[in-house]
DNA sequence: ATGAAAGCGCTAACAT
DNA sequence: ATGTTAGCGCTTTCAT
């Protein structure tokens, strides 16, 4: 591989006068520019981001740390992420914790190795190790998705409180007064965030000794399970809220699995939503998330941080949930109520 | 931040003891590797991959160029992928390519700058040009999803021709005569071999004539637009075959804007399949491709070739795939054939 | 079993 | 407008 060297003794130069027609960087004569852009393309030159990164500490490098980028709305958000990085000549790193705190740290330590400009986290859990860490290691963290406490960091995430309390309210303008909650780990803000609105919903409706909430794992399995516990709860309840799209979906499988119609039996209402390229027939009633415009927004950001165009203060941007009202929910039926 | 200096002085030992203890390389006595250890843990050192890369000439980064990670058939490659490669302590880079040339050819320089040890490449064409460059800067290439000629490659894919083949072959075994073909640019080789595929089967039941192919783009919209050509098409078709998932929803989306009822009037067989957990009720029959298997297999392939455990040879993996009746497929009731 | 010296490829800092 | 020098943090190579 041909380095600065080459292409300067081959365009009759110093080192450093390459790299400035490179980088654009201080006032070149128009002749010794077009030589050495003749020698680069001889040469077939490739700068060395290694060398480059080592010398001046910028590795243009993002890390987006997710629990599972198999998750569409996590899909979207790395969608957004990259398009913003692609665009700035930015690479993206991308890792998955499964929720697991033990990955994160094993993730968040490669990243400092890699010297990584700056980290969009979903952090895995309300534990801010991961952060203090990449902080003390000179790395620009972004919190996405979630909340986060006891550290003042840039952070994009959507209203989970307000998108919660709307479904509910909703279930409840359509006659439902029992309305069960399947929610994800105890630790993780959107969860709380979310039952915090649910609460309020059926606090003002006059419900909250209704209330009936269910932690267990944000995926399709702990929806299916915790659906058909709900359904032993005596009374039963006439509507599910599953906090995001696999519950919401292991809802609707698990009460087809107990011959219960939605929304004739049941309603279900969900949140993030699926993007509609994916759908054949969207059905399920959602609080939708602008993930790709979250991850875009997230990595403007970044980049501005990074760059130290935004030195003062901390952004925390929360965007609006919109309700989708689809076939999953409809009126309650239920007569005993 | 510290380095390895700043360790070797704490531990009272040389830099270079200090890198032999980091890496596992050469013999250390138990108790200077115990200092070490210790003044590692008591300074928070973090080794630089950066100068660690520029000196051994490995970065431990891998990059996956698909051509749009929201494809949830990319997505899923992409978690395979990441698994793999997280367990070796590799990074993983993404880049989206969105079937264009150019954007492939941005992403390739940016690559090799970056140095990353190796590629894991959807061709966006069928143009080899990026694939001679990564490989002209030392860096492995691995082509997956798609076949390459002109170069030789590892390479991992799925098959695309036996697939098509057996997809119409049911849509034959149930009376279908006329059967139209929706598939995404020319010169890909996933368009191709399924094309392919659907001309043997047609072939072979002597309904070649019959042969209906509308080349477009991989996407929902594509899908759409040339069902409609199609239904314009006299006689019309009683089955279509959308060659990706995108484009089977485009599919299906059509025919019910059309108010064509499916499998009643048409029926409709798709590529691809989306994982379980975002399907509330699966609906299209497909040719369904392993995805989280072959980028696992595409990664630990890739990861031996870049240790030189794989010197001989290329390797080509050709992965079945496996057809799933579901609702979508019909027998013919169009009386006129 | 450990160390000294050198250099990977680039750019910051300081000339001129 | 261009060049010189030095050094980023690490590991290869060659000693001892």
């Amino acid at each position: 591989m041909p380095t600065v060297l080459d292409v300067a003794k081959r365009a009759g130069v110093a080192p450093i006068t390459v790299s400035r027609v490179i980088n654009n960087s201080g006032y070149i004569s128009q002749s010794t520019r077009e030589r050495v852009e003749a020698a680069v393309k001889e040469l077939g030159y490739v700068p060395n981001t290694l060398a480059r990164g080592l010398r001046s500490k910028r590795t243009k490098t993002l890390a987006l740390v997710v629990t599972d980028i198999t998750n569409p709305y996590f899909t979207l958000m790395a969608r957004g992420v990259e398009d913003v990085a692609g665009d700035a000549n930015y690479s993206v790193v991308y890792c998955n914790t499964d929720e697991s705190e033990a990955k994160e740290e094993k993730y968040a330590n490669l990243l400092a190795q890699r010297q990584v400009d700056g980290v969009l986290l979903v952090p895995a859990c309300g534990n801010v190790k991961t952060i203090k860490f990449l902080l003390s290691n000179d790395i620009n963290v972004m919190a996405l998705d979630r909340r986060v406490s006891e550290v003042e960091i840039d952070s994009v995430r959507s209203d989970s409180e307000d998108g919660a309390y709307r479904l509910v309210k909703l279930l409840i303008g359509l006659g439902h007064k029992r309305i069960a909650v399947i929610t994800g780990s105890k630790d993780v803000s959107t969860s709380v965030d979310r039952v915090a609105g649910y609460r309020r919903a059926l606090t003002e409706a006059g419900l909250i000794e209704n209330e009936l909430v269910y932690y267990g794992e944000f995926n399709q399995q702990s929806g299916y399970e915790f659906t058909q516990q709900a359904m032993l709860h005596s009374p039963k309840p006439t509507a599910l809220f599953g906090v995001n799209n696999f519950i919401a979906i292991g809802i609707i499988k698990a009460l087809h699995d107990l011959k219960m119609d939605v929304p004739g039996d049941v309603s279900v209402v969900g949140f993030d939503d699926l993007p509609e390229s994916m759908l054949l027939a969207p059905f399920l009633t959602v609080a939708a998330q602008p993930a790709y415009e979250m991850g875009r927004m997230a990595t403007e950001l970044l980049l501005k941080r990074i760059s130290g165009e935004l030195s003062d203060g901390y952004q925390k941007l929360v965007l609006p949930t919109e309700i989708i009202e689809r076939g999953s929910t409809g009126p309650n039926r239920n007569n005993s109520d």
